[in-house]
RNA sequence: UGGGGCGUGGCCAAGUGGCAAGGCGCGGGACUUUGGAUCCCGUAUUCGGAGGUUCGAAUCCUCCCGCCCCAACCA
C-alpha cells in the first residue's frame, strides 16, 4: 500500500491561514463545526466537515465539534446523537474539544449585562411585528425603537427580570444598539435575546431567554479560542455584526471566512426540504438510500474515503456551484474498485441449462476475489447443469454489436466453461422462459483455447444459489436542479428505487455481514443493508452501478 | 443612488501582468476470462461584455450585463 499522499490542492481559505500564520495574526489553528441539532448532517455538511477538521488535522491544530444549540423549540438530543455518529464515522475526532453553545449561557448573559452597562444594548418592548416594521425595508432605512432610549439602571433591571421570567414570551427582546439606518439589516439594532419558555434538551428549564445566533456565535468561538471560523457565504453579511461584538466586548477576536456551500445535481440540500421528504413519507426517514445526508449515503454503501475524496475534488470557492452527482459516484466507485470482494448474483434470473453437463454433478470452481488486490485471495463457486443468468444476456434475435448469449452464438461463463446456445424454450405467450445449450469440457475454467469469445457473462447454479432481495437506487430527482422548479415534489424520480426479489447470489455471500460491500460482476458495488437484511432475507442495496458501456452503446444505437 | 458577494470549456476548479493546470463528463483507440478496471489520444486561439493602460491582460483601470444572498424574537 503505497498510497501517494495526493497533493492538496490550494484554495483561499488556506491561503489566508498560511498567511495568518507568516504575518502572527495568530499562532495556531483552531477551527470548529458548529452544527445546529435540528437535523442530520448532509453530504454539505460533509464538505464542511472536511474543511474544519482538514485545515487543523493540515496544520497541526485542532477541530471543536461546537452544537450551536440556542434554539430549544427545533433542537433534540436525537439529532445530537446522529450528528456525532455521522462525524467519527466520516473519519474526524474532536478528542476532547465537545462543546456546547448552550454551556456558555451564563457568559453570555455576564457579557450581555456588560453591553447593557455600556450604552449599547437595552430591552425593547416592540412585538416581533412591531420590531419587523421599524425595520424599514432593503431600500428604506428603519427607525428607532420608541424604547432604545431607556436608561441604563432601568435596562438592567429589565434584562434581569426577562431572565427571572416575569415577562411572557415575547414581549420583550434586548438588542444590540447600533444603527437603525444601516445599509446591512444585520447591523439594524439585531436581537440579542428573546423570551422562550421552553425547556432546553440540555439547560432544562433553567433558562426562559435565549441567545440568537448572532450573539452567540461569535462569542463561543472567542471563548474556545477558534482562529478561523469558516461559514457558508450566506453568512457574509453576517460578519460585521460577528466583529462589532467582538469589539465591542474587547475580547478575542477570530477571524471569520466564508465559502460557497456545496450543491449536488439531482437532489436537494436544504435542511427543510429533507425534512419535508422524511415527515411526507416521500422517503422512508433521513436515513433513506436515495437521501443525500450521511446516514443516507452510508446505508447506500458509500464509504468515507469516497466522500472525503469528493469533498477534496469539488474544491473550495466563493462561486455558487452546482456539482455533477457523476463525480460523487466516481469517487465511490474509484474506491470500491480496490477493495470490494467481487461476487457474482444474478438480479433477473432465466434460466439455463446445459444439455450435455451430466446431471447431479456439482464442480467447485475457482474465482478471483479481487483482480485489483492479489491478496484478496479466490474462492470456490458451485457449478451444476442447471443455471441462472441475467435475463439481459440472451437476445433472440441479438442487436447490432451484442457480445452476449443468442442462439447458435459461444460465450463464456465467468471462470466456467464455454457455452453455445442451442435453443430456447418459449411460454405460450412467446416469452423465453428457458435457455438450452452445451458446454465445451475442455474449456474448463473459462479458458477458450484461441477462440475468440466476445462475451463473458456471469452466472450462479440455479440449485445452489440463495435467494435475496435487491434494490436499485437512482437519482432521487429527476432534474439537475429540483430547487428551481415551483413544486420540488412535482419532479421526484418515480423510479427512484426498484426493488428486485427474485433475485440470485452466490452461496458465499449467505453469511455477508450487515452492512459489508461487495462488487457484484458486471454490475455494480452493493451494500448488505444494515437495517433489513437477516441470515433468512437477505437485502442488498445497490451503492452505484458499474460504468456500463454496452448501455451507451445501445441508446446510441436507436431507441 | 440599500448592503454584501460571484461571473474561466457541459459540471467543478487552478491561475493574481508573460502568453489558459487538473478532475468529472464526453468522444476515439489499446488491452481485457467483469462491454469493469487500466493505459493512451482528443475536448476553451480563449477567460460575462465593451472600451482603456501595457511590448504583453483571465489577471490592472473604466463603464455595462448577468446571477446569488439579506427585511425569523431561525441558524
Amino acid at each position: 500500500m503505497s498510497e501517494e499522499p495526493r497533493e492538496k490542492p490550494s484554495h483561499f481559505i488556506r491561503d489566508a491561514v498560511v498567511e495568518d500564520l507568516q504575518t502572527g495574526r495568530f499562532k495556531g489553528v483552531v477551527t470548529r463545526f458548529p452544527p445546529e441539532p435540528n437535523g442530520y448532517l448532509h453530504i454539505g455538511h460533509a464538505k464542511a466537515i472536511a474543511l474544519d477538521f482538514g485545515l487543523a488535522l493540515e496544520f497541526g491544530g485542532r477541530c471543536h465539534l461546537r452544537f450551536d444549540d440556542t434554539n430549544p423549540a427545533k433542537e433534540s438530543q436525537e439529532y445530537v446523537d446522529a450528528i456525532m455518529c455521522d462525524v467519527r464515522w466520516l473519519g474526524f475526532d474532536w478528542g476532547a474539544h465537545l462543546y456546547y453553545a448552550s454551556d456558555y449561557f451564563q457568559q453570555l448573559y455576564d457579557w450581555a449585562v456588560q453591553l447593557i452597562r455600556a450604552g449599547r444594548a437595552y430591552v425593547d418592548d416592540l412585538s416581533a411585528d412591531q420590531v419587523a416594521e421599524y425595520r424599514g425595508t432593503l431600500t428604506q432605512p428603519g427607525k428607532e425603537s420608541p424604547y432604545r432610549s431607556r436608561s441604563v439602571v432601568e435596562n438592567l433591571d429589565l434584562f434581569e427580570r426577562m431572565r427571572r421570567g416575569e415577562f411572557p414570551d415575547g414581549t420583550k427582546t434586548l438588542r444590540a444598539k447600533i444603527d437603525m439606518a444601516a445599509g446591512n439589516l444585520n447591523l439594524r439594532d439585531p436581537v440579542m435575546y428573546r423570551i422562550r419558555k421552553t425547556s432546553h434538551h440540555r439547560t432544562g428549564d433553567a433558562w426562559c431567554i435565549y441567545p440568537m445566533y448572532d450573539w452567540a456565535h461569535g462569542q463561543s468561538d472567542s471563548i474556545e479560542g477558534v482562529t478561523h471560523s469558516l461559514c457558508t457565504l450566506e453568512y457574509e453579511d453576517h460578519r460585521p455584526l460577528y466583529d462589532w461584538y467582538l469589539d465591542a466586548l474587547g475580547i478575542y477576536h477570530p477571524r471569520q471566512i466564508e465559502f460557497a456551500r456545496l450543491n449536488l445535481s439531482h437532489t436537494v440540500m436544504s435542511k427543510r426540504r429533507l425534512l419535508t421528504l422524511v415527515e411526507e413519507g416521500l422517503v422512508s426517514g433521513w436515513d433513506d438510500p436515495r437521501m443525500p445526508t450521511l446516514a443516507g449515503l452510508r446505508r447506500r454503501g458509500y464509504t468515507p474515503e469516497a466522500i472525503r475524496d469528493f469533498c477534496e475534488r469539488i474544491g473550495i470557492a466563493k462561486a455558487d456551484n452546482l456539482v455533477d452527482v457523476a463525480l460523487l459516484e466516481h469517487c465511490v466507485r474509484e474506491d470500491l474498485n480496490r477493495r470490494a470482494l467481487r461476487r457474482m448474483a444474478v438480479l433477473r434470473p432465466l434460466r439455463l441449462v446445459i444439455e450435455n453437463y451430466p446431471e447431479g454433478q456439482v464442480e467447485e470452481l475457482e474465482a478471483v476475489n479481487n483482480p485489483e488486490d492479489s491478496l484478496a485471495g479466490t474462492r470456490k463457486v458451485p457449478f451444476s447443469r442447471v443455471l441462472c443468468i441475467e435475463q439481459d444476456d440472451f437476445r433472440d434475435p441479438p442487436p447490432p454489436k451484442y457480445f452476449r448469449l443468442s442462439p447458435g452464438v459461444e460465450v463464456r461463463l465467468r471462470y466456467a466453461y464455454i457455452v453455445k446456445c442451442t435453443g430456447v424454450v418459449r411460454d405460450a405467450a412467446g416469452a423465453v422462459t428457458e435457455v438450452r445449450c452445451t458446454y465445451d469440457p475442455a474449456s474448463r475454467g473459462g479458458d477458450a483455447r484461441g477462440r475468440k469469445v466476445k462475451g463473458t457473462i456471469h452466472w450462479v447454479s440455479a440449485s445452489h444459489s440463495v435467494r435475496a432481495e435487491v434494490r436499485l437506487y437512482d437519482n432521487l430527482f429527476s432534474v439537475p436542479k429540483p430547487d428551481e422548479v415551483e413544486d420540488f415534489k412535482s419532479v421526484l424520480n418515480r423510479h427512484s428505487l426498484e426493488v428486485l426479489t427474485g433475485c440470485r447470489v452466490e452461496p458465499f455471500l449467505a453469511g455477508a455481514e450487515p452492512g459489508s460491500r461487495y462488487q457484484f460482476e458486471r454490475q455494480g458495488y452493493f451494500c448488505v443493508d444494515s437495517l433489513e437484511s437477516s441470515p433468512s432475507g437477505l437485502v442488498l442495496n445497490r451503492t452505484v452501478g458499474l460504468r456500463d458501456t454496452w448501455a451507451k452503446i445501445e441508446k446510441a444505437e436507436g431507441h
